[in-house]
DNA sequence: AACTCCATGTAATGCGTTACATGATTCT
DNA sequence: AGAATCATGTAACGCATTACATGGAGTT
């Protein structure tokens, strides 16, 4: 659902409405978004359809002479709504942050009241990963105490094998949750650091920590 | 693709032959491969058609008196030497390590000759990385110089901000790529420190590095 | 004369997900 | 009697990818 959105945020930055091959332009190589999303010309439209049965956007066809007629999409009450409840909402998954959590952040940036609403995205991921590690750690604390009978071979190699394979799993699903939690908190510190354009940067506390 | 090979790797496990509810039992909760990749009863039989398709797996009519018949699927010679291929593949992004890659070292832990094989799955897979970090330290070391002048203004703020994303989600990148980095070398310590069952763990060298 | 830009899509193909259909047998 | 096990699929739906179709206007 992050490229759906993508096109939403965007329109929303263009003033609330936008044509698709204006909006295709924005994920061409050199842009931001393009080292984050790629998304075709083809399911660009495909996405504004269905933006559009969402009730999110709404369409208007508009002749510009010399020139093919275009579609002009505009963001709908429901559509600015929806986009807020977006970027208020971390992703679950460590491996959603890439794509998804990145996109989120783009637009958070841009939008009106930025400051407040990147600090809100970003704590509230926070909360989210290091509720995920705290699982992953209780899974490989209650994972290591198997094999401590090293001279005993009474249980089969097969079956110490695949537990020494689900350790390297949760190690590696531990390891790859803790980069992306270090990255969150130095964005955080550097944040904190600078910024202090709107006071609110601080004040917005996670919710449901 | 990893699904697919996760099949024809279980029936290579089986003595090269087994049938699909069989099969389907490896995905249940508790299994090793749970962790790792998802795999419902439906997309299970179309992979197995799918694999015969290639030629990679024959399947035969196998009659059992008081039970419904069963298919039962043979890897064939060619199916051996594309899954003999596809373990010594490292795979080319960071994001498919955490499902393909682990599929594969799952299987080359389990086949036959399996010391060689996982050291150089690993060590390809180290040198694909160890390249992908270099490229990326390098575009993030061509970013960072962007942005020397704090008092000059004439840059537009739109594009000071793209250039600070660019930086963030290369920054990303890097360190779930180092994370997976520290991982693999974590893995083969290991591997070099206890197991000297097959001496050739240590002599098969990275191709091409 | 050939190419690129503008602008919008459709078509084909395949993958993934969920749910359901079938029908005998063995366990509780 | 009811549930779970064995065993194999089909059907429906939507998403993603790639390629192509269309056609005027300006550029080289």
């Amino acid at each position: 659902m992050a490229a759906e959105h993508a096109v939403l945020g965007l329109l929303a930055l263009e003033a609330g409405a936008g044509h698709g091959y204006d909006l295709a332009r924005h994920f061409g190589p050199g842009r931001p978004l393009a080292g984050v999303i790629r998304l075709e010309p083809g399911m660009l439209y495909h996405h504004l359809k269905k933006l559009g049965r969402a009730g999110w956007v709404s369409a208007a066809t508009e002749a510009v002479p010399g020139r093919p007629a275009r579609q002009v999409h505009s963001v709908t009450p429901a559509g600015q709504a929806e986009l807020r409840r977006w970027l208020t909402e971390p992703v679950a998954h460590t491996r959603e942050v890439r794509l998804e959590f990145l996109v989120k952040l783009y637009f958070a940036r841009r939008a009106t009241g930025a400051a407040s609403l990147v600090a809100r995205l970003v704590g509230e991921q926070r909360a989210t990963l290091a509720r995920l590690e705290g699982s992953l750690a209780g899974q490989l604390a209650a994972l290591l105490p198997v094999g401590p009978t090293p001279a005993a071979s009474d249980t089969d190699d097969e079956a110490q094998d695949d537990a020494a394979f689900a350790r390297l799993v949760l190690e590696l699903r531990l390891d790859q949750t803790r980069a992306v939690l270090g990255w969150l908190d130095r964005l955080i510190d550097e944040r904190t650091a600078d910024g202090g354009a709107a006071g609110a940067a601080v004040d917005v506390p996670p919710q449901e920590a």
